[in-house]
DNA sequence: TTTTGATTTGACCAGTTGGTCAAAGCGACG
DNA sequence: CGTCGCTTTGACCAACTGGTCAAATCAAAA
């Protein structure tokens, strides 16, 4: 194992192979199918070499799971109270289905996670992201006393938010079998664009 | 193997509880990560047994897709194309997120699948499920034609329907995380019939 | 060049997995 | 009761799994 102080050119060159085939892996098949074989060789190095690096699988996938939260929770974070309503909620929306595009892996990551009841996560949930949740409903709930937006269940609105960016990263396979040639993401901003503002506009 | 015809009492009564256990741990472990053993001792048969009654894991696993996706389909086949169209998607809405709380396994059981890239039914998906979409996408395209509805795009608007009410089975845990003590669905069945009204009300 | 620590590997291990098989048990019908 | 086919099981197996370890190799500072 190599030691914690200041990790040589080798270590990060080694560990990024390991951390970018494990999230390949374990988005696809989650962690009981992901197997550490996998995940080595296609990271270039043998079982022994990586588990040189990371002291069990569940370490690798702990790893993952940390390093991906604080990016996939950005763009809540990001939601400014003092900004123009519709236009920050539409732009935490089209953020969310950005990242449905360009890092589908890191969304079914998660959905692997959550689906299986969190338990490696379920902690963090309850404590960290509710919390985040909690601030941003009132935030919400402040607009709609306001008279800012519609009035809607703050918390449902931004499950509402979540499952449809994020339906397009995890249930891509359905979405496009059921589209055929069309691509999701030619008209999906737009109709999300549509159904958000049809629901908030007061 | 039991012979084909006619099954006995015990072949019916076994062959229920294999697939029932098998629904229970296929659905919280996805197909790699759920075990005979267990769907075995989940069913009070021994591993050999069940393998008398199913030739193999892969052969449970497919039954039970095949078993639940007529089932699962069926809200979006009694659409009726001369109903009053609001009230046949609204309709849609709500059965769906009926079949999210009273079935929340079988949503998992395909969540899962899909996930992974629905290496068993992804042909079925491409055929069967997209020809029922096109067909439902093609009504509700002459509804908003007519006026009837505001205009959406129909293969996004039944994506939609899909993931917000799926969500609230297959994401459960967070969900309920997120949400401390409040029951998802005492607010959810009126959220969902808000948006989609807003949504579409011409 | 030598030394020292970081890196890599082949061989190996114990536990788990899906699946097999021959033999034993059981139930209904004559 | 006896028989015959359905049902059940214990013992077993080969493949795979996550993980270990001592020894070999490599890189860079002295």
């Amino acid at each position: 194992m190599p030691k914690d102080r200041t990790p040589t050119r080798i270590q990060k060159k080694n560990r990024a192979a390991i951390m970018d085939a494990a999230l390949e892996v374990f988005s696809a098949q989650g962690f009981r199918g992901a197997t550490v074989d996998e995940i080595a060789s296609l990271s270039g190095l043998s079982k022994p070499n990586l588990l040189y690096y990371f002291a069990s699988k569940e370490a690798i996938y702990l790893a993952l799971l940390e390093r991906q939260l604080d990016t996939w929770l950005a763009p809540l974070h990001d939601l400014d109270p003092d900004g123009e309503p519709l236009e920050q909620l539409l732009g935490y929306v089209r953020r969310k289905l950005e990242m449905s595009r360009d890092f589908p892996r890191e969304s079914r990551l998660f959905a692997h996670e959550i689906i299986q009841g969190a338990p490696r996560i379920g902690p963090v949930l309850s404590r960290d992201l509710k919390a985040l949740v909690d601030e941003k409903a009132a935030v919400i709930r402040g607009w709609i006393a306001a008279g800012r937006i519609a009035p809607v269940h703050p918390h449902h609105l931004i499950f509402s938010i979540w499952s449809l960016t994020q339906h397009y990263a995890d249930f891509d396979v359905q979405v496009r079998a059921v589209l055929g040639q069309e691509d999701p993401f030619e008209a999906a901003p737009d109709y999300l664009d549509t159904l958000f503002t049809r629901l908030l506009t007061p």
